[in-house]
DNA sequence: CATATCCGGTTCCTAAAATGAACCGCTTAT
DNA sequence: ATAAGCGGTTCATTTTAGGAACCGGATATG
């Protein structure tokens, strides 16, 4: 909406750090994003910009109208997206942070489920960390998160909640395959593969670890679950992930055993959305929808 | 804010009910303001305004849109009054709604004692009845509200609550009035003045009269507290009031008996703000001290 | 039934506002 | 010492918004 114009230009020039490189990004002129800058700044009546040498950066008045502006546009999305409904279109946007473990199976199917029903909503999946996840709907850029093992919970209000045991990924052939349920000194006992250090996956195996004064040394580390998954392919090595992110018959050459609940405590898999805010209809039905899918995987 | 100005231009013609008039206002012509709304809708994507003979109205998308502008408003002035605070201004300004039991000590010595405080700080009252006030909240026209007995309590968040006997104000020579406390039916027996059908003191009359198949014929029924308080120095008619608009001392002529309590119920005086709303930090401090106030009132 | 009035909406022309190009003073890398 | 990059200013130019007049339709008024 043009009304927030001024406030898309600040925000650019936040991003970058400079109002030349903000102008080049907008299609603008150095001086004509300066005047209005400043002009936005006098109408205001406090800048919100500290002006460096090399640069600009938001001072903290700056910080706080842009949290205004951020809450304000996601508001201004909702009430199209109301009006939207009650017009009966039935269209909308979706916006989902999410751990790496909803990507293979759990979103796509449910995004297809929900697809079919309501063809003209579209979908933006954010996949990062849990610090990225709980940014994600601090800063209005998602509606809803799903996470595993978030941390902080500030701000977060969650929908629904569900335990997640973690499990060891390892080949078919391997002896430890035969067991149902695994013990921890028996997995790190083998080469061991794992997620990096901010994922609730790793997050928790080092609880556990640290409590019996172990060090975790895994042989591979890395970002990518679908790495860490594959990887037990190779070299015999274990890898771990929830179960939400695994489906026996992927590939018949790889098995998933739980570890010990008493070595390794279940973690809880949260689907949340900002405190106090209200969604737009489509991610409101949409988190109405995975709530229940979420609700029958825990019984 | 200049970025607003469409919405304030929503919101007159909304008001007026008609673009040519509300152009009047605006010190526009009709042209202007016409096109102005029509960008508008079409920016929106859609209309807000049903057009009918003899004028405009907003239709529900408008209705929506111009509460989505009303809360935005009220939210950039929370974020210039904390941009102030944080430069060490100490300005503001505090929007109240009332009863009108607070006008005459309660509100002005506490605005007086805030402002001894915070010169900077500036204050509008609106009184009105209960309907109004919990109204001035929803539309955030006002930051606060304290209200007597509040007929709906949504949206609304309470921050203090206080139980408040209904008192008979009577002539100091009364013979009722060497009792310390009276029945209902002995004031009731007498000429009474009450206060309309609306105000919480006469929803609680009401309430205890129908208890008892009784019905209330006031001889003077009025919007004022004060022409209330002041008629029972005349033909010896008894007024009600809650104890926070009443001094013993400002009449000698008057006296104040509560009602038994097992004949009228107290009823509560609430301090509240709008749910899910951050306050200015000049309302949010004010709401303290009144909050703080009132709790000494109940003991 | 005819006339006058008021409504939203459109057109045309003028006034106002935003923009881009060039330039200034300054700091900082090279 | 020089060049490059920064925010900020000036001025000519383009774009945009506003005012006046007008249109077709509904409505009130005699």
């Amino acid at each position: 909406m043009k009304h927030l114009y001024d406030f898309q230009l600040i925000e650019a020039v936040a991003r970058t750090g400079s109002m030349r490189r903000a102008a080049e990004d907008l299609n603008l002129t150095g001086s004509a994003l300066n005047r209005r800058i400043r002009r936005f700044e006098a109408d205001f009546g406090f800048d919100i910009f500290e002006r460096l040498p090399g640069g600009v950066r938001l001072n903290p008045a700056g910080e706080l109208l842009l949290q205004h502006y951020r809450g304000t546009r996601s508001d201004l999305a909702r009430v199209r997206s109301q009006v939207a409904d009650l017009s009966g279109e039935r269209r909308g946007h979706v916006s989902i942070a999410c751990s790496q473990a909803l990507t293979p199976y759990f979103l796509p199917e449910q995004i297809a489920r929900y697809r079919a029903q309501h063809p003209g909503v579209t979908f933006a999946v954010k996949v990062g960390d849990r610090d990225q996840a709980e940014e994600q709907l601090a800063t209005f850029a998602s509606d809803l998160a799903l996470v595993f093992e978030p941390v902080y919970l500030v701000d977060f209000k969650v929908i629904q909640c569900v335990p997640q045991r973690i499990h060891a990924i390892l080949a078919a052939d391997d002896p430890l395959a035969a067991k149902p349920e695994l013990r921890l000194r028996d997995v790190l006992a083998r080469p061991y593969v794992l997620p990096s250090a901010r994922y609730g996956v790793r997050h928790l195996l080092e609880l556990a670890a640290r409590k019996r004064q172990w060090n975790l040394t895994p042989v591979v580390e890395s970002d990518s679950f679908d790495l860490i998954r594959h990887y037990a392919l190779h070299e015999r090595a274990i890898g771990f992930q929830i179960p939400i992110g695994l489906r026996p018959s992927e590939d018949s050459r790889l098995v998933f055993r739980p570890l010990a609940e008493s070595d390794v405590p279940a973690g809880d898999l949260f689907l949340g959305q900002k405190q106090g805010r209200t969604l737009p209809v489509a991610s409101a039905r949409f988190s109405m929808q995975i709530a229940g899918a979420i609700a029958e995987i825990s019984g």
